[in-house]
DNA sequence: CCCACCCCTGAATCGTCGTTCACTCGTTCC
DNA sequence: GGAACGAGTGAACGACGATTCAGGGGTGGG
């Protein structure tokens, strides 16, 4: 028996990979992701360059990583949130409220891995991500619609036009900055009434649709 | 008197000039912004890549024409199709639906300019084009609020938020191609309806605010 | 026709990362 | 203690693309 893993070294290499995630998040969160450099991580996960290579095959995979899991946690929260709703419609209502809510507090980071340029291969990724919240909002207003609570539409173009709306009203270099919690709270409010409209909901405030979202 | 621009030069120069914008352009509209490279430029315009920098200092200059070209095109557009209309409500429809149709006309050209991944420097020149864009239907939107035609709401939320949705909806890399030019139109007026809706138009379409757009 | 002088050329240069690899270090096991 | 082997290092490499520049070719004025 030449050589094995000790549960210890094999704790240190996990605790590693999780270093090196959240070393290009934290990058990301500041930065970023054109801050998302191989040297940069490295540095700040303090290890060697070469040593992200022995956890990642390559950048486009740490960031895969770095994304998909972001995509998992978000899509589950809107998950939840919908599902606990009592109807279709307060559902649908949830499920973009959460969205909003939690793209805003963590706004650059959600920018970078929803909108902000770089190159092609890691946009690829970032295209999954979008996918997955258009998919995740198009099941709801199919639902809504079935139920009646919506007018007819093309789920395919609203799902799509409502991240786009919420992504560059909320987070979007163009969006105001909010300082205080309480004006954040009122934008969320605000854009995810927007969004309602939009999709065909005409008095979702009066129907006490748009409600507080609590953040973990 | 040493040397003189003849007028046959100076014409050659112009015309060399837009030539190159010319090449950029055709770049972009086939194969994204990605493909604007000086070398594929300088080989489109029939030229050296050298001789791009006797009229362009740098590529950012470059694209910053481009973009400022299009922009200007764009916005005037615009303005002409609402200028046109009876009221402002109408005259914020029309420019919207102007907006759409010609961003779905030119899909992967509005895509490069306003969306599509490229390099920090350049990004902030788009920066300009979206600002100038939500600018111009701030004032719109700020206008149907003051003649009572929209409820109260943050303009400066609410016109980053439009050109968000149309974008995602119509050009974006999740919205549906259109073959037929009439599936086109008719997603262009679903799109504005969308867009209308979410600033609070009740039911646009029965009251004649989305009008089919005549592009040049 | 000739002298300046500008315009054009395109190969070479430069900067920026992602990625590799020969080597050192630390761990495991006998 | 020491042989065996994986983990870690970081300088070097390579690819890509913007930018430069020394030299050739026209063009204008006399």
């Amino acid at each position: 028996m030449p050589y094995r893993r000790t549960e210890r070294v094999v704790r240190r290499l996990a605790a590693r990979e999780q270093a090196i995630l959240e070393a290009a998040r934290a990058l990301a969160v500041a930065y970023g992701m054109a801050a998302v450099q191989i040297a940069a991580v490295a540095k700040h996960a303090g290890i060697a360059a070469g040593t992200v290579y022995r956890y990642f095959p390559s950048k486009a995979d740490l960031i895969a990583d770095l994304i998909a899991a972001l995509a998992a946690r978000e899509i589950e929260a809107m998950r939840k949130a919908a599902d606990t709703a009592p109807g279709p419609l307060s559902a649908l209502a949830a499920s973009i409220g959460t969205f909003a809510a939690r793209a805003l507090a963590t706004r650059k980071l959600a920018w970078a891995a929803i909108a902000e340029p770089v190159d092609a291969d890691i946009d690829a990724l970032r295209l999954d991500f979008r996918q997955s919240l258009a998919a995740e909002l198009e099941t709801r207003i199919r639902a809504a619609i079935a139920g009646g609570h919506l007018p007819d539409q093309d789920a395919r173009v609203s799902a799509p036009a409502v991240i786009g709306a919420l992504t560059e009203g909320l987070i979007g270099p163009l969006a105001p900055t909010y300082d205080e919690p309480a004006a954040a709270r009122e934008a969320v409010q605000l854009a995810t009434l927007l969004a309602l409209r939009a999709l065909g909901v005409v008095d979702a405030r009066a129907r006490g649709l748009v409600v507080q979202v609590t953040l973990p």
